[in-house]
DNA sequence: CCTAAAAAGATGCATAATGTCTTTTAGTGC
DNA sequence: GCACTAAAAGACATTATGCATCTTTTTAGG
């Protein structure tokens, strides 16, 4: 359960490729998807996504390409999952309470707010510019 | 994403019932899935898988029926949750870390330990007996 | 106007989710 | 042993989602 789709992992891997890359130069869709190894149709779908949410910038025509749309230590790795993968949503009842309010068997419903709230977190938590080089957010293992 | 599934959510409904019914009398499940408002034959599926794992026992036959395995202060959301919809994995590399390791561009992996852990830690924080009894968990909202 | 590169949309296949139906097995009570 | 009851097991059907691919269109540069 609670499965990170193949979407969510390229679009992971894309854009920290692009993170690791020089700021201010664009980079060819085709590049990073060898370089991360991502059929590049599918990482031209996520890319497209990203770059609506304003995580990246995209140039048309020769000499086009994508660049990061802010500085990586202000993208959140819970932006770019929820760009591609939607918000984090444990169960249907956190976002839609008559789903189990209705006859009061459903005291699991401040649970799954706290699952949503532990994993926002986390994700919150940690940025681009962390996973682009290498660097650990504060470990708590 | 992170979506419990019908299931899921279903099998929750089920055995939190059963929680809160006289722990020593069998149930139907006919009973169960009418009083929670979920598909006879699917509960059926959902409480196989949970009499396999030893979460109810199972009885045939007339007066047959269903009890919870153990006490409800020894059942845990999270073995519920497991039970039908397998374990927390968040990505892929948390069982396999094949599936990040190979090039590199897997600083994620730990945050998804991470994630995994702090969800186990929440779901296995509640019993069936908080649940079924309208009893809150330490709140820490 | 020709080429480069992303945007947009249509399509196809495989797998998983969500149920239903039928048959089988295991008990109870007569 | 027989009939009845109820769960177990397995086959089946439908829909949605995941995971791509292909084609066409738009935008920009030289």
């Amino acid at each position: 359960m609670m499965e990170l789709t193949r979407k969510g992992e390229y679009a992971i891997r894309g854009i920290v490729y692009l993170a690791g890359r020089p700021i201010d130069k664009v980079c060819l869709l085709s590049d990073i998807a060898s370089a991360v190894d991502v059929p590049p149709t599918f990482l031209a779908k996520i890319f497209q996504q990203f770059s609506k949410m304003g995580l990246v910038k995209s140039f048309r025509g020769t000499g086009g390409g994508f660049m990061l749309g802010r500085a990586p230590e202000n993208i959140t790795l819970l932006e770019v999952v929820e760009a591609v993968e939607g918000p984090i949503i444990p169960n249907r009842c956190v976002v839609k309470a008559t789903d189990c309010g209705r006859s009061g068997y459903c005291n699991v419903h401040p649970v799954w707010l706290r699952v949503q709230g532990e994993v926002r977190g986390v994700l919150e938590g940690v940025t681009l510019k962390e996973l682009a080089s290498g660097g650990q957010s504060s470990s708590t293992t």
